[in-house]
DNA sequence: ACGAGAACATCGGCAATGCCGATCACCTTC
DNA sequence: GAAGGTGATCGGCATTGCCGATGTTCTCGT
């Protein structure tokens, strides 16, 4: 309005936004009836109109209201295009094997993009706090679930403490293991022991799956890990241990991506679930030789 | 709008600020269709509603505009108030005369306030860029005069030089003078000489009025001046010097108070224009007697 | 001095917007 | 399955915003 006068008179304002002059005279009007007093000084003739010092005041916080604006649009923009900000959740075998080909689609499709990890360890994790969380197993609450692929357990253990091919779970009855603390998956894998009536003796607990692994090289016991994390370390090539299936197989892990529910996702969100989903699928079991070597 | 409704639900917000339900999530509904997208996110049962990524920036930067909005506010009632900034123009003789106490009254009345002083010795002053500007002369072109107070011209010499009393002006014939430079307001009072048949003969001229009373104080001549400067100088009680008035009286030199022609004056310009009127009233010539000596 | 011209103000009318009240549709809970 | 609470939708009314035409005031030229 205002910004527009500056170029000289009222009708000359309102042929160059497309109004009448009677419209930009009204709305002038209304605008000192709004701040109490005159904005222009009228001098009556052909002069053109000037600005009062009142009118300076309006016109200075006119133009800033204006730039917000306009700096809202264009943010809006952003946003729209996919160069917002995305906060996703994730766990230690993940943040190793499946987020960085998701991140580094992202990034590729949205180079302005704003990615940001939380590698959040709590028994409970907040999902609130997150666009997207990945997590190894499903929990209970407000929360929309995902799942990516079945992630299968096999047994890791010096080579030689097993002949090769499948191992029974009766045969690790009173066998020496490194297992995750409880707070990971564990529970659920030394639930099925106990349901084939075996009890592996639980020698070292570690978070740290490098440190799992490096005592099982190391001699001490053999673990059970899924696939993922195997292939993340690339154990397969090492020639200190050697990989068994087990039978009966344990219900695999399950690798899903979770958000509260009824949310409603940012573009930016939106694509890296449908890339988590690409990038789950090749780590599907049927390509896991090839995947497991690339 | 949406500011409220993190309070809660739409109803909820709605009550708050006195509109209803319906009228809240058309205001919604509107918002998400100028943006492009959802910005809330409605479970559908009595759990809360949720913002949305999108939401979260239409959020931030919709504070951000009514928080300017709130600092137009402040600033306009800061300018009701008088709290503003005005900018005056002045010269030499005035900045020590009557300028003190017009500032001073203004400063007592709006502590707060931004009296912004130019002096301006150009020959053509520029009125459009002051909001009020003192002179001593009038000016042609778009301008507004009020004329504060006539200030006579006085001649004022080295002791002895001439009788106590008025001095004729044909006396002054071929005499030593000192006298300002043409681009003030001299000009008239040379032709006022002229008229009488007398032309002094100028030996130094100075625009600074202190020069010229101490070329005078020096005995190299003697000046005309106005009794404001006169006044401002002290010159009366100088043991050195002598003050005469002049016969016939020259026409006196013009004090006026000068804005652009229609302009709008902000609370302080007007109020700055009263106490200038009140404090010239105050050198007035029946006052000259009272106010020399103080 | 007086009329022409140019600028802003004002008035009547019409369409669009904003809000309300009531109702509908949906979900959760008992 | 009924009850309560939530947002969405619809019709109606008042208000706002804009246009076109006219009125008022000033400057300038004859």
């Amino acid at each position: 309005m205002a910004a527009v006068v500056d170029e000289g008179s009222f009708g000359r304002a309102a042929q160059r936004l497309g109004y009448t002059q009677s419209s930009v005279s009204q709305q002038i009007a209304a605008l000192e009836k709004a701040v109490g007093g005159a904005v222009f000084d009228r001098p009556g003739g052909p002069k053109p109109v000037r600005i009062t010092p009142l009118g300076k005041v309006v016109l200075t916080h006119g133009r800033d209201l204006l730039d917000r604006a306009q700096a809202m649009a264009t943010a809006l923009d952003r946003f729209r295009a996919g160069q917002g900000r995305v906060d996703i959740g994730t766990f230690q075998s993940l943040s190793n094997v499946i987020l960085p080909p998701v991140v580094r689609g992202l990034r590729d499709e949205f180079p302005g993009c704003d990615i940001r990890l939380f590698e959040d360890e709590t028994e409970t994790p907040q999902v609130g706090q997150v666009d997207l969380m990945f997590f190894d197993r499903r929990i209970d609450g407000d929360v929309e679930h995902l799942k990516l692929l079945d992630d299968p357990y096999l047994l890791v253990a010096p080579r030689d403490d097993f002949p090769a091919g499948p191992v029974r779970l009766s045969r690790l009855h009173r066998k020496p293991m490194v297992a995750w603390p409880p707070t990971c998956d564990h529970p659920r894998v030394e639930q099925a022991f106990a349901r084939e009536g075996a009890q592996p003796e639980i020698v070292f607990r570690a978070a740290a799956n490098e440190a799992v692994l490096s005592m099982v090289k190391a001699g001490i016991g053999s673990a059970i890990l899924p696939r993922l994390v195997l292939q993340g370390a690339n154990v397969a090539s090492d020639q200190a241990l050697s990989i068994h299936e087990l039978r009966p197989p344990l219900p695999p892990r399950e690798i899903v991506l979770l958000w509260q529910a009824g949310r409603t996702h940012s573009p930016l969100a939106a694509r890296a679930i449908e890339i988590a989903v690409d990038v789950a699928a090749t780590y599907r079991p049927q390509d896991q030789t090839r995947q497991g070597r690339a």
